[in-house]
DNA sequence: AACACGGTTGACCATCTAGTCAAGATTGTT
DNA sequence: AACAATCTTGACTAGATGGTCAACCGTGTT
C-alpha cells in the first residue's frame, strides 16, 4: 500500500514532522552520494530514526527519492515561469538570471539532487524534462526571439541562452566543491563574487 | 600485489588489449551510473569478459576508477597550461574555450566521469584539485588578470571566468540529457549551435 | 483507567555485490 | 611435442543492503 502517495487521510502532526526530517536527511544524503550511492541505514542514521521507522512512513528508497524529485520539480519551473513577456526584456532576464543563482546558493543540495539526476542520463525524469519543462523552455524561447526580433537584445540562439543561464548559475552550487579547493583558502565562499560577475556578463551580453 | 600499477613488467599483447577493452567498459558504465552505482558486473558484461577475468587485470573496482581518474587528469590540464601569456589574449582564450568545447563533444563521457565525482564532493580528486590544478589556475588568473590591466580584454574577475568556461563548455556534456530532453526532436545532436553561440558569446564578452 | 490507534524497533530474510580460489584452457618458446 | 607462463572461469564466500514482521511502546480520547 502506498502510504504518503494518498492524499486522503490527513497528516497527524508527528507524520508531518518525521517526514520533513525524513525528506531533509534524504535529500542531504541522496545529493551527495547519488540515488545507488545512498543507503537507507544512511537516510536513518541522518534522520536519527531506526530504518524500519524510515519505511514506516515511506514505500521504499525509491519512493523517498521520488517525493524528493517531484517537490523538486514543483519550483523548478517557477522563476522561468515568471518571465514576462509584457515586461521589459533586459529587467526579465537579468531578474531570472538573479533568481537562478539565488536558488543556486540557497539550495544547493536541490540543484546537487537534479544534477546527480541529469549526468545519469535522467532516468527518473524524462517525463518532466519533456514535457512541462520542453513546453515552457519553448514557450519562453519565443518571448526572447521575439525581444531579440524587435532589437531589445542582442541576436543570440534563445535555447542556448536559457541553456547558458541554467550553466552559469547551477554551476556554483553543483561544482561548489571543484571552485572551494580550486579557490583554496583565498575565499570563504565558493559564490563569492558571482552575483557581481554574472550581472556584468549578461548585461554587457544581452545589450544590443 | 598491484597488477597494473607496477611499472616494471612489460605487458603482453593481451595485456594490453584487454586493460584497453576493460577501461573503455568502465568508463561508459562508471560515467553513465557513478561509482557507487557501477557494478563490476556491469564492468564485465561491457567488457565482454567474465568478473575474475577483469580482477585479474585490476586490483578492484576502486583501482579501476582510480586509473580511469589518472589517465583523464593528465589530459585534464593541457588545455588550460596551453595558454600562452605571449599570445594574443582573446586569441588564446577563444582558443581555450574552443578547445574546451571539442573535449566536452568528443569525450563526453569522461566530462560525465568528472562531474559525477564533482558533483558529490570530489572525493578521490581533493590531492589534484588543490594541486596541480589550483597552481595553474592561480597562474593563468594572474596571466589573465595582466591582459586585462593592459586593456586587451574586458575587466573581469578572472576566476569567474575561467569557472564560466568551465560551466558553459562542459554543460553540453554532463547535462546532454537535459537537452537532449527539453530539445526533442527539434534537434539531432544536443552540441547543435553551441560551438557559434559561445564564440559570439565570448567574443562580445571579452571585447573591452 | 482502559482502549484504540499510531508509532517504533530488534531480529530477521533474500538478494546483491566485491572479491577469492583452485582448476583448467591458451599461448609462446624451445 | 613438451613445458612454462599467461590467461580464463565456475563455484564460492563474506559482508552489505533493501525490505519485512511480530511484538512492543506512547498518546490522546472516552
Amino acid at each position: 500500500m502506498s502510504k504518503t502517495t494518498s492524499p486522503s487521510k490527513p497528516q497527524t502532526r508527528i507524520q508531518k514532522r518525521n517526514i520533513m526530517i525524513i525528506l531533509d536527511a534524504a535529500l542531504e544524503v541522496f545529493s551527495t552520494y547519488g540515488f545507488r550511492g545512498t543507503t537507507l541505514d544512511q537516510i536513518a542514521r541522518q534522520a536519527g530514526l531506526s530504518k524500519p521507522n524510515v519505511l514506516y512512513y515511506f514505500d521504499g528508497k525509491e519512493a523517498i527519492h521520488l517525493a524528493l524529485l517531484s517537490q523538486l520539480l514543483e519550483t523548478w519551473l517557477d522563476p522561468l515561469r515568471a518571465i514576462d513577456p509584457q515586461g521589459d526584456p533586459k529587467n526579465e532576464l537579468m531578474r531570472y538570471i538573479r533568481h537562478k543563482l539565488q536558488m543556486s546558493r540557497d539550495f544547493p543540495r536541490e540543484s546537487r539532487l537534479f544534477a546527480n539526476e541529469i549526468v545519469q542520463g535522467a532516468p527518473r525524469m524524462q517525463a518532466f524534462l519533456q514535457g512541462d519543462l520542453r513546453d515552457l523552455v519553448d514557450e519562453k524561447a519565443a518571448v526572447i526571439q521575439a525581444w531579440m526580433k524587435d532589437g531589445k537584445l542582442t541576436q543570440l540562439d534563445p535555447f542556448h541562452l536559457i541553456f547558458s543561464i541554467w550553466a552559469l548559475t547551477q554551476h556554483y552550487a553543483d561544482f561548489e566543491a571543484q571552485i572551494r579547493l580550486v579557490r583554496g583558502s583565498n575565499i570563504t565562499q565558493p559564490h563569492d563574487g558571482s552575483e557581481d560577475f554574472l550581472d556584468q556578463v549578461f548585461q554587457k551580453l544581452l545589450t544590443p
